[in-house]
DNA sequence: GTCTATAGTAAGATAGAC
DNA sequence: GTCTATCTTACTATAGAC
């Protein structure tokens, strides 16, 4: 029976999140992310061989496996569409803290010059999610070109909620986007 | 008289607000400043005796100028209140190139707990950015409630158009954003 | 005001003991 | 699997020539 180790691999994983989100990757120095895990740097090395953009890598695909389970199933379920948006709407306050953790697919964002080994990843993510959003305003009666700009919308007032909740250091902004997301994506069309 | 630099003021700081937009502060390193800028390390420090810190600071404060002049001017001026937003709007797409570029109280900003030397500037210019739009509306015959509420909204919706565009990698969601600022600051309402 | 040269420090990364 | 110790590189910052 092998001797578990100290931190397990979720947890792990999680701290290294957490420091990703509230730093970005370029302060998430080894020393800063050995503190926040409880491990050594040479010990994050034997978990991760290939550093820091390995770490935020597994994060990252960790991030997505996330938003598939508790994002994209709901919305794409066969649910009533306010439902499956309520879902949504409480994964995420959950997973943003209300708006006092910052999402990965932006502090892991390069601008388009920069090569960056996450933007595959994060644009990914991003349609997935965006996709699904709008298969559930489709099928709640909103028409096809309705659907994809709303959920384009949804998906952009959430993050521009945490940049400007992080701005102000205050939840609020976060909050009143949540508030409106069922608004926004059900409303009956003019 | 004074020999001129090689590089003057206005452009020294335009260059380096870039390189903070495109990477964020962290990953401006000394030397990535100065392939930018054109000057060597040295005579940056020069100018800036306080390092990178006092570049940011700099850069930060000009911004809030800019803002000041071309935005929230337009928004306090006594014109009719949808040719003030379309003023901002046509500033904003050239400030952010259509949303290739990001913004700067993104890229600056950090977690409550990370103790920054810009977050007092970042939450100003917020501030004074969401006054300005709310007063717009309140012009336009908007309630003091909702146009308080609009003014978030759109800051919001910005900020987050900035994200989402540099995470998809294309200029659509930004742009989406701009089209839709009338009618969400200014629609009569319900 | 700009530069070359160089401290001094912290970063990423590896070797090898336990 | 975790650690201490160490290597190499890159970074911030300063000194001093021009």
């Amino acid at each position: 029976m092998p001797r578990p180790a100290l931190v397990n691999s979720d947890d792990l994983l999680a701290r290294l999140s957490f420091t990703f989100r509230d730093v970005g990757f370029e302060a998430a120095s080894m020393s800063v992310l050995s503190e926040r895990t409880g491990l050594k740097r040479a010990s994050l090395y034997h978990r991760f061989p290939g550093g820091k953009q390995e770490m935020a890598e597994k994060v990252l695909s960790r991030a997505h496996e996330w938003m598939s389970e508790n994002v994209i199933a709901s919305l794409r379920s066969s649910r009533d569409p306010e439902e499956r948006l309520t879902t949504m709407m409480r994964a995420l306050e959950d997973f943003y803290e209300n708006g006092a953790r910052a999402c990965l697919l932006n502090m892991l964002a390069t601008d388009a010059e920069t090569k960056s080994p996450f933007a595959d990843a994060i644009r990914q993510t991003l349609e997935e999610w965006i996709g699904a959003l709008a298969f559930c305003a489709r099928s709640a009666g909103i028409s096809e070109a309705a659907s994809k700009q709303r959920a384009l919308r949804i998906v952009t007032m959430i993050q521009g909620g945490l940049v400007v909740s992080r701005g102000l250091r205050t939840n609020a902004p976060f909050g009143a986007v949540i508030e409106d997301l069922p608004r926004v994506l059900l409303e009956r069309e003019a």
